[in-house]
DNA sequence: ACCAAATTTGCATTCGAATGCAATGCGCAG
DNA sequence: CTGCGCATTGCATTCGAATGCAAATTTGGT
């Protein structure tokens, strides 16, 4: 086997980069010395990694992460999976994601579930790429999670609770949340409510369904007036102009995300000629840009993104690190953010 | 090298997937043939292929990318660099190239520079994984496109206009859209004018900036009133109360995106107590979503975020099947949205 | 049926780095 | 000065798939 010696003996001056035998060549040391260079827990006197980094810098070496992986069997990529709404709730997750995986030296490969590109397929995609674990931003069904795990790859889901006992998860706490929300409004003084959902099919709509009207029952309050959007400012608008023709008294209305919210704010002044919150009281969910806003003032939930993507990506990790680990589901809570465009009570 | 083939062949029922070699035993032929099977212009008869798909599909097989990659010297990735102001301005951008890149057969692997980790380090994480190319929706500096080049990886920068000659870049017109926002206030009849830009390091502003001032100084409009913030919505309005303050007659405030036009909405008229657009007209840029609601109704320019995404990947592809070809830059128009909050001419 | 041409197949090697094992070098005690 | 033991080093092999080349097979023409 001669030849490897000879191999890469006129290379170095052309495209791609050195490779560890050129490396070794020029420091005059074999390639495995090269290699435990770069290695943390590599044996390597002071002499010769001296020697070693000199010669690696003179020619721009690093190793190679796609030679490496083949051998190792780790990847260092995490695949993240996304759909269109879910960077559309909450755009800086991948940013997040990514910081808090980078930091411990893991990579973040995209993959984006389409109508042409199903989870099944890139599930597919995703196992060809041999990655060290996945990171779900949507629902993923339970066959899906089950190829993963088959393969020994860990799925973490953000803000889905796993339909079963297959993959971790980390959420915020919308059911708490909103629990709290109808505590609230409750005490206020309001007796009559209404819910705008985003539709049976939306996970997180679902949930702060179930933590709003799920309390107000605990109070008594039965009859929870409904409508369903579709997380859009527009169907919020209708959903209220719908809720106020039909209800007299309505005076609390609750809506699934932020958009709906605003919509229904628009839509309770502008188009029903009510005061907010004077005739009528609005809570959403997300804390957006705009619910801040003079016009606006919305009372609404701010979820921890940063702590969420931290914690996703410390589960991951565990779990890539010894696989025998049971799956884990965390709720972290999230911030009550009061503002003026409900009346409650405030403590 | 009897060796190889009996390497694997109690495997296949362990973690980690079958290998062409599994399957290749499995249909009774060579593993060149598995691979080549799985290549589309490999040569192989009808009954070979039918009897190798078989096997592959009864041991849930696909080829290994990562290993793939190491001997074509193809990965198949991009990298996308991203920093989180890049991100907040268009949430969207990231599912777009990722869609446009899995269409082709790529994928994307995503880089957040940051504080801690600055462009530099990036580059190198980047030049280790061997990407096929890359897109860059932040400012890039030459040094850093150098070292890619130099590589032979091709870079596409997304809405900034290379600095030198060394990268491709696809950009949306900002200069043109704001001359002609120029253009149509100045016919709709205001002559006092100001900016609100994003600071002088943010090149998206400069450009706004250069368009609108450039167009009314060929107008004969000589002194544009101008302001500096950071694109968020309270800068804008402290830029418009300030701006309030020290001319009398301004008529019409062009702001370097939504968030601060917003602000400067809302300043004028809670805090300044003017009508809009009766006593001041007001333009952005971006079109985020608060811009349509009806408090707002702004008039600003929409970006064609889907086709920039499909010009992005369709440069980068086309430098990466031809390494020789020149860098292009590519600029396309924005799209003016003619709401009600400037009075300006509308043709 | 027979041979040349075309197609299909397998063998052996390759990509670049990591690592078990054996060999070498080094330090230190006796 | 000798020898034991530990720290370094190098050799050879490995990860999984692709491919040039030669061997084997099929195809077609006469």
């Amino acid at each position: 086997m001669a030849k490897k010696a000879l191999k890469s003996l006129g290379a170095s001056t052309e495209f791609g980069s050195a490779t560890s035998y050129d490396v070794a060549r020029l420091a005059g040391v074999s390639q495995s010395a090269v290699s435990r260079c770069f290695k943390p827990t590599g044996s390597i006197s002071e002499k010769t990694r001296q020697k070693v980094l000199a010669a690696a810098d003179e020619l721009h070496y690093a190793p190679n992460a796609i030679a490496r992986s083949l051998i190792t069997r780790r990847s260092n990529i995490v695949a993240v999976l996304i759909t269109e709404t879910s960077t559309r709730h909450t755009p800086e997750i991948l940013f997040q994601l990514n910081v808090e995986l980078l930091r411990r030296g893991l990579h973040l490969l995209l993959f984006s579930i389409t109508q042409e590109m199903g989870a099944g397929d890139v599930i597919a995609e995703v196992l060809r790429y041999k990655v060290d674990g996945v990171i779900a931003c949507t629902t993923l069904p339970d066959a899906q999670i089950q190829r993963c795990n088959h393969r020994g790859i860990p799925v973490v889901l953000y803000n889905r609770v796993a339909p079963t006992q297959n993959a971790c998860s980390v959420s915020c706490d919308q059911v708490n949340a909103n629990r709290d929300i109808a505590d609230r409004l409750y005490r206020g003084g309001h007796r009559h409510f209404a819910f705008i959902g985003g539709g049976d099919n939306a996970p997180v709509s679902v949930q702060r369904q179930r933590g709003f009207i799920g309390r107000l029952q605990e109070l008594g309050v039965n009859d929870v007036a409904l409508a369903t959007g579709d997380f859009g400012y527009e169907s919020g608008q209708a959903c209220l102009v719908e809720l106020a023709q039909r209800w007299q008294h309505l005076s609390a209305v609750v809506c699934a995300n932020d958009g709906m919210a605003l919509g229904a704010m628009d839509a309770a002044r502008f188009d029903c000629g009510l005061r907010v919150p004077e005739d009528i009281s609005i809570v959403g969910f997300d804390d957006v840009s705009s619910a801040r806003r003079p016009p606006y003032q919305l009372t609404t939930v701010r979820q921890p993104v940063e702590e969420l993507a931290r914690n996703v990506v410390q589960l991951l990790v565990e779990r890539i690190d010894d696989p025998q680990l049971a799956p884990r589901v965390l709720l972290l809570p999230g911030k009550l953010i009061v503002r003026t465009s409900a009346r409650m009570d405030k403590a």
